[in-house]
DNA sequence: CATGAATGAGCATTCATTCAT
DNA sequence: TATGAATGAATGCTCATTCAT
């Protein structure tokens, strides 16, 4: 049969099409690409589009869900590691090449645009609260290894470790003479400073 | 003639306008605020909108545009001020009320989804540096007054303490757990944290 | 106030859009009559057709339910007869002169059409159920005269009389060589045929 | 060679097609049932649904010509009979099971809307032709043996009856409490009425 | 012969913007 | 100056039809 070769045709169209409607939604913002556009990128007929996504929101949504599954896989793989603040390294090095990444910061401004589609906000308040979990796994490891402060709780502090990377894409994003490059040894110290077990009692 | 009665009348009515797209804005983004809904929050006919704003881009432009115009006067009133360290605080002061602000999130991600736009991304663009000159000025006084680390400039420094507001402000919109009242204390005590003198002098 | 002037110049041209859409949708049926082709027909632009009525489906209910509105009239205006058999000849001259109307079958059939959107099914069944109630009130006000048969309900009577209008018009849609005007009499004779008393008893 | 298994099968196949055609058309309404709906009825794919039949109008124009065709056999059966009367009756008897099939009265309806299309309306009127010719050819021998009326001619005689199957059947459609088994006597009784002698001799 | 992915013309609808009153 | 009816370009989406496998 040849049916596994159709699925395989059938994926990486599919990924085609979602790649041509990142860059699509990065250059233009998601309101303002419209699917003509997005068909002329990828070389397609309006009817394979929606062949493929029934709803133009269908593709922003395969994207966002693509990112989760990334997160997750990303995530299985710094289960080996044994020594928790290399596992958060690691987490703020992947943070670092992202905001190199030409399309990133255009597409997380595309998508910002649209938190106000209810199932957009779910799947990204979903990944947002996976990434928080996933730093707060580790934050807690160090914990127990007594590797970190602990007058704030692994929570809050992966919180703020959040609050780091957001804003260090964001900026790369915003400011075109930032270089996450140059920037992103700051960055880690920054992290590491942060988590650092000699903190004042008095953060309320 | 009564000219600057009506000239008032006109600016009241241009920031009732102003006021009305700002929540409209931040409830369904830019591009999803259509002009009918303006005006229905401005309880105004559409032809009175465009009267005041030829286009609908203008309003937005106009909001931002007040945006660092208070930006500019909060500047001005900071001149006085004579600590550089407190006047670094008063702007992040003003980071915190602004991120416990019902309306400033929404919008800052409706504006996000516009940075397409040229003006759009001008006017931000200048509006971002001249945030970031602000906190430059006041880094390099407290630098001259030797309160702050050398090991990096005071531009630097600033696109630093950038990254923190923005990441702060971004948690507070997008995390509804996260509460800016309560983890303003640690803004501040981070950001002082980062200005400290004595960091180890290997950041690149 | 020229309020008035106004509200009368929009009943104007919604009666006027009605008109071209009754027209357009007589000669290519409901779902073939693109509303381009009705704003052609009419003389204006997409945007005011919509604005008019927000929904294609919006200009069809809009015709119907002025079909209902005069047909309520029209049974308030038989009241004052004292006759019943008087006024069911006038509800059949009604039907004669409907079936010999150039747009009526076309309409008609563009309407049969259109019998699965519910909303459609809804008006149109209330109608038909309004008529067969016009009918039914004076077939028993006959009963009380003893003018007509009693051997079935006044009810069936009347559904009866429905078969023979919705024949005659359909027949006249379906024919062209079936003269409306040359059978109007034999329609009246066959609805006092069938209402006449001297009918055998054994119908069921 | 298989070849005649080949054409049943084929034939076969083409019968299903038109089977679920002829439900989807009574269901949505002709332009209302997309291709792919019939297909899915039919459990074939696009492919051989435009295999068999080349244009989406050609199934309709094939479950007509079907019609006719029963039609014509229908006519030809009843040639055996000799008396006139009972072939007529044979023939009501027809549009009274007709009436009471589920999908004959949603049929009927789907195919009013596409009246517009000159293949349909050529098809439709040609079998109205035939049906009322059917009738006129028993109604001229029921005159030859003097069993009905001659004040009106056999043809209007024939579009009469027309006229009574016509709206029989669009009642049956129309209302569902109309009850076409109940209303089958009084049919038979109203057609032998209007065929009957001692009509007034003035119908003009 | 059977399949279903690909096509693109066509359609209903939205919305920023204009302009007569 | 304020109004809101009118405009029409632009858009997302549907669906009959084709054709390579």
């Amino acid at each position: 049969m040849a049916r596994p070769i159709d699925a395989e045709k059938h994926e990486a169209r599919r990924l085609h099409i979602i790649d041509a409607a990142l860059t699509t939604f990065a250059q233009y913002g998601y309101q303002g690409a419209s699917t003509a556009a997005i068909c002329r990128q990828a070389q397609i007929s309006s009817g394979t589009f929606f062949h493929y996504f029934p709803k133009k929101l269908d593709v922003l949504l395969a994207i966002l869900k693509l990112g989760v599954g990334e997160t997750e896989e990303f995530g299985q793989q710094l289960q080996s590691l044994s020594d928790p603040l290399e596992a958060i390294e690691k987490i703020f090095n992947r943070v670092i090449t992202d905001a190199q990444d030409e399309r990133v910061p255009g597409f997380l401004q595309a998508v910002a645009g649209t938190l106000t589609i209810p199932e957009v906000a779910e799947v990204l308040s979903a990944d947002d609260r996976a990434q928080r979990e996933l730093l707060a796994t580790w934050v807690r490891r160090a914990v127990q290894r007594g590797q970190v402060r602990t007058d704030i709780s692994a929570e809050r502090i992966a919180s703020w470790l959040q609050i780091f990377s957001d804003g260090f894409l964001e900026r790369a994003a915003t400011d075109s003479d930032f270089s996450a490059k140059k920037e992103a040894g700051l960055l880690l110290q920054t992290v590491h400073q942060f988590l650092a077990i000699d903190h004042a009692p008095d953060a309320s």
